[in-house]
DNA sequence: TGCTGTTATTTGTGATCACATTTGCCGATC
DNA sequence: GATCGGCAAATGTGATCACAAATAACAGCA
């Protein structure tokens, strides 16, 4: 294992015996491997060009092969991963033109998901205060977290507060869609943070989207979506995306 | 299997021996299986509700339980299956939501994808010419199948005309996001073709898109697109595509 | 020291087994 | 005749093994 980055930051260490049932809740451990190597690749916890191989993931997670093996083929069907030419598996390498796709198709993708949500919405004041309070909090911490220069946290609260308000939107196929962006861009973020530092992540518009919420205003918030959104992907245009982190 | 429909149309017979690789070309049988099955989604041959077992796509695809077991999960990571409550897998049943959202994901991903195809073109006049008379070829195979009243040959030609299309504009991350759409549809065509004939897949625009190609004008491929995507949805949001096939 | 060819290790893939859960079926009961 | 209960078959999941291919390590030579 020896410098190799860690993915997650090992399991809370269960807190009871030995021989319960790994804390199943009756989600298959495939599905916990899957879930947690997804949010590794989001909040860029995962270096562009770094090979996956199943047993190493399996011995990392400390579950068999069978598990690790289902959630590597899962996410490379995805696009998160990349096929090299010998059947291994690896965190995608970057393009031009990747990044460009992306980028467009982030930018309707992402202001419609934040436009449906505030419409949903509308008609659910609760729920609407509810978010409205998450995304606030989730803010705060984010800005915390880039003060503190802690990058890993950043990138974990800024997906947080991305998805949180695309969720409110209950689009379930337009945020497939969304999350298999973010993990292609996700690993090249923290390159980015690497070469600029937390301080180009100051200016965000999380605060402008609050507002444009908070004001029931469609527009407002699809700019303000858009404009964070150029404001991130412009960040790796202008870093050396190619070279790994 | 009796009244199951068959997913493909019979392995072509191994015309040698027996004990040769499986025809195997260096290519996982797992990727085999996962290639046939995407294909028979997105060209409509799997009817919605369908449940999918491991050991049954093993046996009907005459592979072990591990190659049909790694197809299936990677078709669901990509949406076009739906987990039901119990861990099984089915082709997923459409909502007025899901159509809703998949509709205004292509037709902003659809256009897009052919007025880069277009542009990608214009410096390639050969590539260009190519794929104008493979576009009118299929689009002659279509009309064939379309007047001898075939639901799956229609299907077959008309996702191959969209994607040589699409194809064109080389732009990977946006064409495999247009693709886990079309698995998505693509068991709802033959439901619709069921209920309404061949006879409503007359009027579509593909002669449109091929003039605009012709004429290099973006405009007007996006609109002939668009149009398209819109014939084709409609046909199914007025078919009753809650149930099944 | 730098390169090369060989060997040892790691790795992906497919096969098979075990086990708990679920599904489908059939008969008993009301 | 419809409903419920229980039993047998089927299924998903995880584990482990075998094998060929690929990668890494290394020794020998220039």
């Amino acid at each position: 294992m020896a410098a190799l980055e860690k993915i997650y930051d090992r399991k809370p260490s269960k807190e009871g015996g030995d021989n319960e049932p790994a804390s199943d809740g009756n989600v298959a451990m495939h599905e916990q491997v899957y879930e947690r190597l997804r949010e590794a690749l989001i909040s860029g916890r995962l270096s562009p060009g770094r090979v996956l191989s199943v047993r190493g993931i399996a011995a990392e997670f400390d579950v068999s092969a069978m598990p690790a093996r289902e959630a590597i083929r899962r996410l490379a069907a995805r696009g998160a991963l990349e096929f090299t030419g010998t059947r291994r598996v690896s965190i995608a390498r970057m393009t031009e033109d990747k990044l460009d796709e992306i980028k467009a198709a982030r930018l309707w993708l992402e202001p419609t998901l934040a436009e449906r949500a505030l419409i949903r919405l509308d008609g659910q004041p609760r729920d609407r205060k509810k978010l409205l309070r998450e995304l606030e909090k989730i803010d705060a911490s984010l800005d915390a977290a880039i003060r503190r220069g802690d990058a890993n946290q950043y990138s974990q609260y800024n997906s947080e507060f991305h998805f949180a308000l695309y969720r409110a939107s209950e689009a379930t196929v337009l945020l497939d869609l969304v999350e298999s962006l973010w993990m292609r861009v996700g690993p090249f973020m923290r390159v980015v943070i690497g070469r600029l530092g937390t301080s180009c992540l100051t200016d965000d518009h999380h605060k402008e989207i609050v507002q444009a919420i908070e004001e029931h205003d469609p527009d407002a918030l699809r700019e303000a979506v858009r404009q964070d959104i150029l404001h991130g992907m412009d960040n790796i245009a202008a870093s050396d995306f190619t070279a790994e982190g």
